[in-house]
DNA sequence: TAAAATCGTTGACCTACATCAAGACTTTTA
DNA sequence: TAAAAGTCTTGATGTAGGTCAACGATTTTA
């Protein structure tokens, strides 16, 4: 289970390293089943997790209270609001499981100490950062397409979303319905 | 024209201060006329800068071309992409003034000497780095909403916006044809 | 394992907004 | 200051996607 981090921390950051114990030190194993929520909007990120198995929805509340979709995450993705892990301010975000899932998961005051003690988990945590907040950006010019851009432009993004999260989950991060992506569905692809 | 950069240095950092005369060192008056861009997509952020008169919009390309509008600026609010100007990287950010404006502008390196030399203009950018990123979720969270109630936010946010913007450009912003947010203002003010 | 809930699909109908066109006004340019 | 360009408005018409309803298939719950 450590090797899975150990591995992303290596393709991260090449040429240097961590030692698996002090992983097992500071990271523990988690479970959670499907449905259940890693993050509440209003609540401070206590915890940020590495997805070992499983997957998950990012969602936000509109005005009417709606649910919005803004994003899924699968193995090797790290899960949590830096914002307030980091301040510990109330997050904006909304995390729910999609599967059972095995997190391994770290406290804000663990990850500080860890970010003290080792350069190359500093690099490695830059990295991850520095990449999140230019797929936000991605995800904003993504804006004034059609849906049936937006469906294309995801399946290719991740094609293999399709056997993970269910067409209703996918049509409200395309912020259309699920008849609709039905529909979008049967027209373009047969 | 300083002690306007001065009111709000102090209004955000109260308390400190930072005497007129380095401003005068690190900053320089600028005019740009209407339709000037200050930043294109693909060209690096070399200045900073900070509104005295003048207003202007952000805008980005969709991937047919069209330009969309991201948001608007007016006096005290400062223009540049922190992410271009601190690593030197292509933006992906249009700005263009929308009236004859006056700026007082930094170069990236200036920015980068007075940040190690003033404590006082250190926490200062640190507060509105702080507050822009709260905005652009904000943004965000606008999603899914009709064009007639993110038109209200907008009024409700900027009431004076329709005195200095034209209805065009606000459409831009809205994600509508000017037509439709003609039509949007006579079903829903009179 | 039976009952209840949820999901994907399809049909009928409706609405918000786009597109195209044209005229009155204002602003910019030569 | 005359001509050109852009802005705002209004009308006619088209369309993507919403809403509501129904039904079989799957999944969840008791």
């Amino acid at each position: 289970m450590y090797d899975k981090l150990l591995d992303h921390i290596r393709q991260n950051v090449p040429g240097t390293g961590i030692e698996k114990q002090i992983l097992k030190e500071y990271f523990t194993p988690t479970l959670f089943e499907k449905k259940e929520h890693f993050l509440k909007q209003g609540y401070i990120c206590k915890f940020a997790g590495f997805v070992i198995e499983g997957c998950y929805r990012n969602y936000m509340l509109s005005t009417k209270g709606k649910e919005v979709n803004t994003g899924f995450g699968f193995e090797n993705w790290w899960l949590g609001d830096v914002g307030s892990f980091v301040n510990q301010t109330p997050t904006l975000i909304n995390t729910q499981f999609l599967e059972d899932t095995t997190l391994l998961t770290i406290t804000a005051k663990n990850h500080l100490e860890l970010l003290e003690k080792s350069q190359c988990f500093r690099e490695y945590t830059n990295k991850l950062r520095s990449t999140a907040t230019a797929a936000s950006v991605s995800k904003l010019s993504g804006l004034s397409e059609s849906a049936s851009t937006r469906y294309k432009v995801l399946l290719e993004k991740y094609p293999k979303i399709q056997q993970r999260v269910s067409q209703k989950q996918i049509a409200s991060f395309l912020q259309i319905t699920p008849e609709a992506l039905c529909r979008l569905r049967k027209s373009e692809i047969p």
